[in-house]
DNA sequence: TATGAATGAGGATTCATTCAT
DNA sequence: AATGAATGAATCCTCATTCAT
């Protein structure tokens, strides 16, 4: 019963996604949104109830993809997971620019914002947990430098999926030759 | 001669580059700025004749203070060289967050932003050229791996600055740590 | 300095008083409002945050001057005290009219609204304790019937007031027929 | 033959009564009635034609059931009869608020509304009849004071049912205690 | 008949900017 | 030069109503 639907909800978060990046937070409106779909702007609102629960709704999905397939990595070997999981967030490389808006989200309004904030938040705590854990365990290892602190081997590492992929290589190389760079180094 | 000015210009665009680091281009209002200033909204025209004209300003100053500071660099060794460019980008760090902002910047209302902005561009590309300059001399001299792309050396170096300071460290042994872990790698 | 003000605080609620009682608080608008005034409606905002502070401003006003007039009242004889004070609510006949839209202001919105609802609703308090102080006085000393209940007499006095004006007598007049009616009653 | 129909035209009337009550004619909206009934907001457009429609039959409907319950009263004795009267009006004491709105209907939109509201008025007008008549008679047979006027005679009973119960007592007698004191007075 | 989806009109509010003192 | 007041454009959001299934 009732007419078709003009779009999927997932079909809304895939083009707020990509506003949010290219705009910011502040930046997106949904007179924006709604001129990239089709119909009229009050449509949206019979999907969201406002622009902070779109957003935060925006960024629980990508988190939770990432979470997700990071999870099911094997953690064995530590050295080989570190690698898989890079390859997952270069492939979701504007993940941390995403969730660096977060905090922007008024929650006052919005007690479903509100919960999937608290989501997000947890999330990202649990995937820094992760990282520490593997980076750790490879040092105890002796595959990283000991004398270099780990908070240090984890922010280079967090911070090595925000390098502008300039040769435009597909995910995986890119991936790879990242590590490879952060575990051996630029220099000769 | 008129009354004294409430504030320095430099005063203002102190302010505002705090601003727009912490709320983004957009979440940045006049209110705001004049909120942390002495006196009226309305003063703020008499230094400058919009929004626009206040972050491009805002954004030209920390340029020019870079490119002026890292122009000042002795590139007799290139390795040293990038040493001490590093520690000038890492006092800086934010250049590249406060510059991500500035394609935000409507150049249709006015002349003294959009002739700004072409400057900030102008400096952009002069560091980039300067950096390549600096690793491809390093690389020559055998001190960086040769099968290693250029621009992918130029990319992790650029990128490296904005490794979150999770020590609080003293800029310049951060960006010591930081270049070392660039040269050298993470691995053992 | 600055230019000159349209109108003042109070004419604005003046307004407001008069067009919540004509449209009752939903029916109000500031599109409404800035009809009955000069300027445009945005220049609202320069007054009052938001509408809930203009109908809680106006509704304390209206409260405080009432508690003013009434408190000013000389209780030595609690039923010459009752007719005064019977005058003084027939002038300002509309206000439990007003103070019924009270509880539809929405507070969470604003600290200023919210603490203005407070007073309202002390005052509204004190006052009930004021009349019931009196009626209570002139029943002991046994000019109202004891076989009533004091809530009765309170009751029925607290309504009076907003029985249709049908003769348009002035208020001093219509107050003392009123009050003549509710001690003496419609019967011969 | 089609479909049983999800609830009767009399359960969405009832339910419009008590949230007009409590929300006014502005804050009523067929949102909120809708979630008061079965069934979806457009199910509501199977009974009635418009917003207008559905308040203008609710109040057609309430008046009509006093009119009918009041023509019915034995007028022989008309201080009998006043007293019988106010009883109905006490048990339907929410009337006046009810019609107070009356006013507010938008009868541009709908012919059915514009002709329920002529309707409205003139029953409201018949019962203002009925009340002077029955008043009058018992002025002229020496039960009411002579020198009061006729329009504060029926003013004053009118406005008697507006009395709140605070007592809580039943109809019955909640409205013989207010005909006691609106023919004996409250004084000694 | 019932309904989920779509929509446009209307009101609230914010903010950059201009005006007038 | 400084400023308080005024304003219009732009966004957010709600709601009555219509559409299409």
């Amino acid at each position: 019963m009732g007419r078709k639907q003009l779009y999927a909800e997932s079909e809304l978060l895939d083009v707020t996604k990509r506003l949010v990046l290219n705009h910011g937070y502040d930046g997106f409106h949904l007179k924006m949104l709604s001129q990239h779909l089709p119909g009229a702007r009050s449509t949206i609102y019979q999907y969201y109830a406002n622009k902070e629960e779109i957003v935060a709704a925006c960024m629980k999905r990508v988190i939770s993809n990432v979470y997700e397939k990071v999870s099911a990595v094997d953690e064995t070997d530590p050295m080989s997971a570190l690698q898989e999981v890079l390859t997952i967030y270069v492939e979701e490389s504007k993940l941390h620019q995403l969730l660096g808006d977060a905090n922007k989200i008024n929650t006052n309004n919005s007690e479903a914002a509100a919960r999937d904030l608290a989501f997000i938040e947890k999330v990202h705590a649990d995937l820094k947990v992760q990282l520490t854990r593997l980076i750790g365990r490879a040092q105890q290892e002796g595959k990283l430098r000991k004398e270099v602190p780990l908070p240090v081997l984890v922010g280079t590492f967090f911070n090595l999926f925000n390098t502008p992929n300039m040769l435009n290589a597909p995910a995986l190389q890119w991936s790879q030759m990242l590590f490879d760079m952060w575990v051996g180094g630029s220099g000769q």
